[in-house]
DNA sequence: TCTTGCGTTTACCGATCGGTCAACTAGACT
DNA sequence: AGTCTAGTTGACCGATCGGTAAACGCAAGA
């Protein structure tokens, strides 16, 4: 599953094959098909594994760290910007958003994948969205933001910077686009949209 | 290059077979290798001729249409919503943004591609920014404003809601996210974030 | 009529894909 | 000692991958 994380990270779904991942772990094909059924439940696995990580190590300690949420904020994009650069120094690939490449690439492929990475991301909108309510709650943000929706709108520009970094391949990429998410979320809203 | 355009922005580049192309187009695969040099070369002249309509038949149009800045971002947001909502119809897979896409699945394999898609994602950007300094000089944006980086915000959010559609198979997806758009582009933007 | 050359067709190339399977190994348990 | 079983191994499967090449059709020009 290392291996697996390793080459399916910087490459992508289909340009791994199990033969490379074995390779890399070591092991003979037949074996891996002992534990795994086949490729796409060990992409799975592996991807599970890997939000385990990510929530408990990225999200949790971002989220629920010291200060107000424009401090949360930056140190949740500096704990995204250092993955992404540690993964790039590591592999020579900058991997991105593992859940949103992989719902982008087979979505229109393999159901079964995609379902997955939309309820990881479906989990880290909500941890987005309890960063909010903990603001709302601390007279950060106004009492009538819809935090629901704010989650929303976080974790689409997420999604968007990091794309942009993958396809620059430049980790400072995030760091250039980070304040378009403290615009996005620490200025003030009107109810609505239409005037 | 019809065939390839409607498989490769629905699937993906790598899941997208020359014998599929063919099939689909009714060429015999020998012919194709008359015209293109290879299955890289194919796409890339597809997606250029791709961005070439999207520039001329939804950029232009939307960002130097009637109306103010708002008014255009919701023409922008409205074609781009028909055109995947077209797509999604005809192939039964809504594409998301083709050059995000292609960009973040052969942006570590492929470097022509990756160039490319890298190109016309500047040259949207720079569309964007001129729709920007239009604002600016009618007075609906801040003079200070920074339209560049307000430009690159733009790109980054739109490509994040673009990708969250196609993630979730869903063009209303777009909609709903839509007012993020407004929110990043016309809410006033102090001098910088540092207090 | 004969040549020229663009374009098509078809068979074929080696490589790789995900996946299977029967034989085998080795450690735990009786 | 004998048995059982989780795990390993390497050969093998058919399908498909992108790409090649020789033979052929055919219309225009000489």
């Amino acid at each position: 599953m290392n291996a697996t994380r390793g080459l399916v990270l910087t490459r992508s779904y289909g340009s791994v094959g199990i033969a490379g991942i074995c390779e890399r772990a070591g092991v003979r094909r037949g074996s891996l098909y002992h534990f795994f059924p086949g490729k796409e439940d060990l992409v799975i696995a592996t991807l599970e594994a890997l939000y385990g990580e990510f929530e408990a190590e990225v999200l949790q300690p971002a989220l629920r760290g010291p200060g107000g949420l424009r401090e949360r904020i930056t140190a949740f994009v500096g704990a995204i910007h250092a993955f992404q650069a540690r993964m790039q120094a590591a592999e020579g690939r900058l991997p991105g958003c593992p859940f949103g490449s992989l719902a982008v690439e087979t979505g229109t492929q393999s159901p079964r994948l995609r379902a997955a990475m939309q309820g990881h991301l479906d989990a880290i909108r909500a941890q987005f969205r309890a960063a909010l309510d903990t603001a709302v709650a601390h007279g950060e943000l106004d009492a009538r933001t819809d935090t629901a929706r704010l989650a929303d709108h976080w974790l689409a520009l997420m999604e968007g910077i990091l794309l942009m970094a993958r396809a620059e391949q430049d980790a400072d990429t995030i760091l250039r686009l980070a304040p378009a998410l403290q615009d996005l979320l620490l200025t003030t809203h009107p109810d609505g949209d239409a005037p």
